[in-house]
RNA sequence: GCCGAGAUGGCGGAAUUGGUAGACGCAGCGGAUUCAAAAUCCGCCGGCAGCAAUGUCUUGGGGGUUCAAGUCCCCCUCUCGGUACCA
């Protein structure tokens, strides 16, 4: 053995061996118990990140563990290869974003494989290629034939200068980020999907999911935003329009002052024919941002558009204003405002004026003629009603139903269930992403490409300047014939959305092989994944579609479960200085330079130690030598071991559990030996806290260098030594494979730890004669005491009051309460 | 704005079910080894008072529940993530 830990050779040898045995290669084993371990996919940017490395080994971990446990493993990994980035580059650098996105794959990959995760690379995919994305297009056009999919016109942010659609970070104080030139809303025709048909179901099954965290639970619920409400007409006056507008609080509705409607709503756009000043006012609302946070945290501005409707109740006149908060996509484009009983509303009517007419007021001045105070501000709780004709004196669910049953019974309105969820737009007018299977006949419309004509394949070689898509300009890829007509026709060149691609990738990774169809029975071995881990960026998002896209393929009968991923864990950032890891800030730490420093291993461990996963992580460069040095400290532990003597047989070691010949100092080691094993198995299997598994085992190998200073002649202390050591090999192996595949074998093993079980710790070595408890009085820590560990309470109690400390703070006084904790602490309460 | 999360020594963090706050590591200080350095080893290491024993304060801020609160409840501040075309 050498003295010196060499990483370099160490690392390269490890990665060879599981190489040549395709260690990792996954197998549908069905007398195994299957586990799928899957980190979410990188985008291919350039170089690993050490968020990438963080992610990856957190899965790594988790899958060499599980394959400690017996377990089938399959731990895959690709390309979420389509995406802006590449695109972005291609203006920048002048190459293609396919050239530039293959040339990022390939570094990317040496970089993973350098780190050592355990993939079976067989199983490699990328978005970008046909292969893959011809079954994303082909269930497209069974979604569309089935009336999962269907078109309207959306509204997206658009760039007069450089005439292109910009997505909402691209848009930087209403300015387009490279032309700096006003952004403007314009109404697209674009493709959705109906998630909102699987509402009900995504939000029903997050109480299934228990190996979510409640966050992530709680957030896509509030997503979802179901509610119960009513949906109502204001009747229309003299030839106008009649408006619709939904509320979960019927029981205001007498209390209604004015109806806002949107600035593309048609009732304002009418009104805008004959009032300059509402030209204007549309004018400055098509100049706004589309995201959400910018509408509500933009100013609150309307406009009466002099126009009225009629209430549905009270047959008043109700004036109409046009605001820039109410959006035409979302719900009916219009809102019924109550300004007595809701903020907003009240702000509003405030600013311009408008009346505000309080209808509800608190149970408790329910008898009394008192109206509500809203002269601050608005009164939001339920209550009971007045000033409301027939409904005058009903609480909240009595006004609710009869306000809904009379205007049911008037047809006026119904009760309705609402989503805050919207259909998911999967149109992009971008290049670098899948083309949508359409074709557009003048004849026959919107026609679905036939299977046999798949996959529609997006051209690689193309210049591109960032004015416009370049397959909206190559006649070559957009003139076809129609496929039912056979006319011609255009093709669509609008392409996916990219969390189309990240929405079923999971599944394909079991059967990525298959060249005859999308999915193969070999993803209902391995679907669900059993352990998910990824950014918590995600938990929206592409975490809803993914579940939303795996009820698709279930209903299309490609698989057989519900859920897409049964255990999910969102690990956080990585910072530095406090703040995120980011090019523009220019604080990023390359992990290259590292890695040939300190080794993958080094690199491994701290990341792993530095922070639970799923907080955000401090970087720290002399954290990771404090992570090298604990390396070189067990490697020298064992080199102090077997240098000069063979490793103590197995047998002998398996003969500790029965020996009663073990010095107190032996049991001790042994017993923090076993602690250990019974804490990194549950930090490591259970809890998924890496960073106390590792601090336990550092806790170990600081008592195994006091008691290797002793002697070590006899063969039980060597012997107690080779089982720490192995313990110690075997609780890092899934953090530290490489050093630990060396270790294990120098430890005289001939079987590759890779292949070993996870250990198992023996109950008696955990037995502990004495235990120390504390004695607090009045709850504050007075003194330790230790005591037998079968000492009875009236023991305890006797031991703790004798104390001198004790006595002191007793102050002559008896104990009006004893409070004892078994095995922790005795609390003696005085007056 | 709304939804979600977080705040503990000089720093990263630990305290798993309400029961010894600060495990483990980093940095720092002192010492050993060395011609010297690197590497390594040993010791100290939250604030205040004290020679010390010890006392006292302390988990973002304010209130509360409890024999006992970092942990539970209420209010507030700040930071981070998401907010539907970044991935």
């Amino acid at each position: 053995m050498e003295e010196r830990y060499n990483p370099l050779e160490i690392e390269s040898e490890a990665q060879q061996y599981w190489d040549s045995n395709q260690v990792f290669a996954a197998k549908e084993d069905e007398q195994k118990e299957k586990f799928y371990c899957l980190s979410m996919f990188p985008y291919p940017s350039g170089k690993l990140h050490m968020g990438h490395v963080r992610n990856y080994t957190i899965g790594d971990v988790i899958s060499r563990y599980q394959r400690m446990q017996g377990k089938s493993v399959l731990q895959p990994m690709g390309w979420d290869a389509f995406g802006l980035p590449a695109e972005n580059a291609a203006i920048k650098n002048k190459v293609a974003p396919a050239e530039w996105t293959y040339k990022n794959m390939d570094e990317m990959r040496g970089q993973l494989q350098r780190l050592g995760y355990g993939y079976d690379w067989s199983r490699e995919m990328a978005t970008c290629r046909p292969e893959y994305y011809r079954w994303e297009q082909w269930m497209f056009t069974r979604l569309l034939k089935k009336g999962m999919v269907y078109k309207k016109s959306a509204v997206v942010n658009w760039d007069p200068v450089d005439q292109t659609v910009l997505a909402n970070e691209q848009v930087i104080d209403g300015r387009g980020w490279r032309s700096g030139a006003l952004v403007e809303k314009r109404e697209i025709p674009q493709w959705f999907m109906k998630i909102t048909d699987y509402a009900d179901e995504l939000l029903e099954g997050l109480d299934k999911l228990d190996g979510w965290p409640e966050a992530v639970r709680t957030m896509q619920a509030n997503w979802i935003g179901r509610s119960e409400g009513l949906e109502l007409q204001f009747g229309a006056v003299d030839g106008g329009e009649s408006l619709t507008v939904f509320t979960t609080r019927p029981d205001t509705l007498m209390g209604v002052t004015y109806v806002a409607v949107a600035a593309e709503h048609p009732l304002a756009v009418k009104a805008a024919e004959s009032n300059p000043d509402i030209v204007l006012f549309l004018d400055e609302c098509s100049k706004m941002e589309t995201s959400e946070a910018a509408l509500e945290t933009m100013e609150k501005k309307g406009m009466d558009l002099g126009v009225t409707v009629t209430h549905p109740v009270s047959g008043d006149d109700i004036p109409v204003w046009v605001a820039n908060f109410v959006l035409m996509g979302y719900g009916t484009g219009a809102v019924m405002a109550v300004p007595a009983h809701d903020q907003r509303d009240w702000e509003f009517a405030t600013k311009y004026g408008v009346d505000i007419k309080a209808v509800i007021r608190s149970v408790q001045n329910a008898e009394s003629d008192e109206s509500s105070d809203v002269s601050e501000a608005a009164y939001t709780e339920k209550g009971v009603l007045y000033n409301s004709a027939q409904f005058d004196g009903m609480n909240f669910e009595q006004a609710r139903d009869a306000i809904a049953d009379y205007l049911e019974e008037q047809q006026l309105g119904k009760r309705k269930i609402n989503y805050r969820l919207r259909d998911w737009g999967v149109s992009r007018q971008r290049y670098w992403g899948c083309p949508i299977p359409i074709v557009n006949c003048p004849t026959c419309g919107a026609v679905p490409v036939p299977e046999e004509q798949l996959p529609v394949v997006l051209p690689e070689d193309v210049k591109f300047d960032g004015v416009g898509s370049p397959i909206k300009k190559m006649p070559e890829f957009y003139q076809t014939s129609c496929p039912e007509c056979g006319r011609d026709a255009e093709r669509e060149t609008d392409t996916f959305d990219t969390f189309m691609e990240s929405s079923w990738y999971y599944t394909r990774y079991s059967c990525s092989d298959q060249s005859e169809k999308m999915l193969d029975s070999r993803v209902d071995y391995w679907a669900p994944v059993d352990q998910y881990v990824g950014g918590v960026e995600h938990a929206i998002l592409h975490l809803l579609y993914a579940r939303f896209y795996h009820k698709l393929l279930r209903d299309e009968g490609l698989l057989n479960s519900d859920e897409p991923f049964k255990n999910l864990l969102t690990q956080g950032m990585v910072l530095k200085d406090g703040v995120k890891m980011s090019k523009s800030k220019g604080n990023t730490v390359d992990p290259q330079p590292l890695i040939e420093r300190y080794g993958a291993d080094t690199v491994r461990l701290f990341i792993m130690f530095a922070a639970p996963p799923e907080q955000s992580l401090e970087w720290s460069d002399s954290g990771v030598e404090g992570a090298y040095r604990f390396i070189k400290r067990i490697w020298r532990l064992v080199y102090a071991h077997i240098e000069g003597s063979s490793p103590v047989d197995s047998v002998v070691v398996a003969g500790l559990r029965e020996s009663s010949e073990l010095t107190d100092e032996q049991k001790d080691i042994r017993r923090i030996t076993h602690q250990t094993i019974k804490k990194v198995g549950d930090d490591v299997g259970r809890r998924l806290t890496f960073n106390t598994a590792i601090a336990a085992v550092m806790e170990l190998t600081n008592a195994l260098s006091k008691f290797g200073s002793d002697s070590d002649e006899l063969i039980l202390n060597r012997a107690v030594m080779q089982e720490s050591l192995e313990a110690v090999t075997l609780l890092l192996s899934p953090m530290v494979p490489h050093l630990t595949h060396r270790l294990w074998s120098l430890l005289g093993h001939k079987q590759a730890v890779v292949d070993v079980a996870w250990p198992e710790y023996d109950e008696n070595a955990l037995i502990e004669d004495s235990i120390n408890m504390v004695v607090q009085v009045n709850g504050k820590l007075r003194a330790q005491l230790k005591v037998s560990a079968s000492a009875s309470r009236e023991d305890i109690e006797s031991q703790a009051v004798a104390e001198e400390s004790v006595v002191k703070f007793l102050d002559g006084k008896v104990p009006i309460k004893v409070i004892v904790v078994p095995g922790k602490l005795v609390n003696l309460v005085v007056k």
